[in-house]
DNA sequence: AATTAAAAGTGTGAAATGGACACTAAGTGA
DNA sequence: TCACTTAGTGTCCATTTCACACTTTTAATT
């Protein structure tokens, strides 16, 4: 069952870069590899593009098969091929970024039994191939991102206090934010709805709980509105 | 020498998309095919990356090849991989956008003397395959990047009148600008260097020429200065 | 030589936005 | 009831944005 072609044709990979957010961290998801080359390094979740598949299709059936996680904002993010950036052949990737309400999924172990974790962005160790390289322009497109689009609220889980949200972004951002400047241009932009509730079991006063409203998003975005924080 | 793969490959291309300016119109740079499929349509130039150079290499010896044009600003766009974007088999491009000074490269027929030629954006013939997807995508990122970073130069002669850059603004962002509030704020941003020389043989007064101050624009760049219009 | 045409060049005031800044309210735990 | 922790709230000043119209310069036409 050998496949051959006139011309030489380099692998196509899919791989993800996954950021969660807990705990005043933002972090990304790796997968421990098994094999050579780069044998027991961390690398980000990806594989071989089916040819059934469009590369969309591709990334979240990686996604699901080594990590679990079904349910995320997936964006394709650029793809990288310089020519020996895999020792063995040719391979060109194309790197997707999601991003997850980490609270949601604990991660099951990957179908293969291969070691999965969360580490935070700031303390990460060696990674497998150009993948230090992948994830750096992934924070520097999230970074980028969250500025004009309102995509932090998918790292949060579903009902969050108003102070949680400048938290990820502070931590996002590397910069500290003004709390009432802050909760004035984050309510004026209509995208966030009060659910009534507050915080439960906190040793202090109660924040209300919001959620992102995605059908006031989806309005505003009609309209033209502007997102810049 | 035919090349033998254990698991089926996609093909790998690169497409291009060249933009020019001139005389008020965008325009962008089309080949025509001359084998099926898609005979005698009009189309993207590209073609297969080669196993020993990196993408963004491809994507400029396709453009010298078949354009003849070798100094252009180029930056990846997008990748398209739907399954069956193209008939014959599974092909993954990789699109680059280019803008090019018009005034400085006439195209040349290409090598192997197909059709080559600019049209404007607003007046298209069919494309070929995705292209007009490609297309619409390139657009936008060029009607989304020109807001915030100084890459309109690229597509204006060396020197020219403020009145130039800003028809080329209008016509790229698809509305009028205010005359005095567009000056000021280019101005401002220090990135214009006065030639000290004025337009010949025009028929009323000659504006001053300006050139784009590439030293300036990094310095300012490093200092992390915001160029949004 | 005077007139017309065409585009260059220039400043102000009003409105909106952005950014700095500090205290009171509410709830828990000791 | 006191101490601690985080929630929640408004004002002022500086800056930026936006709307807006006339004079200057040069060449072409009569």
């Amino acid at each position: 069952m050998p496949y051959t072609y006139e011309y030489p044709h380099p692998a196509v990979t899919v791989d993800g870069v996954v950021f969660g957010y807990d705990d005043a961290d933002l972090k990304v998801l790796l997968i421990q590899r098994e094999a050579a080359p780069y044998k027991l390094r961390w690398a980000l979740p990806g594989g071989f593009v089916e040819m059934t598949e469009s590369l969309e299709d591709g990334a979240r059936r990686e996604l699901a098969e080594e990590t679990g996680i079904t349910q995320l904002y997936l964006e394709q993010l650029y793809t990288f091929g310089e020519p020996k950036r895999d020792p063995r052949e040719r391979v060109i990737s194309v790197a997707y970024y999601a991003l997850v309400k980490l609270a949601d999924h604990t991660v099951r172990a990957a179908s293969d039994a291969r070691n999965v974790a969360w580490f935070p962005v700031a303390d990460l160790p060696a990674l497998a191939f150009d993948h230090e390289e992948i994830l750096d322009v992934a924070l520097r497109r999230l970074k980028g991102k969250i500025r004009y689009e309102p995509i932090g609220f998918e790292l949060l889980p579903e009902k969050f206090p108003l102070s949680e949200l400048q938290r990820l972004y502070e931590t996002i951002l590397e910069q500290p934010l003004d709390k009432r400047n802050f909760r004035k241009k984050i309510l004026s932009m209509g995208l966030l709805a009060d659910t009534e509730e507050i915080q439960q079991d906190v040793a202090h006063r109660a924040a209300r709980l919001y959620r992102f409203d995605e059908a006031a998003y989806r309005r505003l975005k009609k309209a033209g509105f502007n997102f810049e924080l």
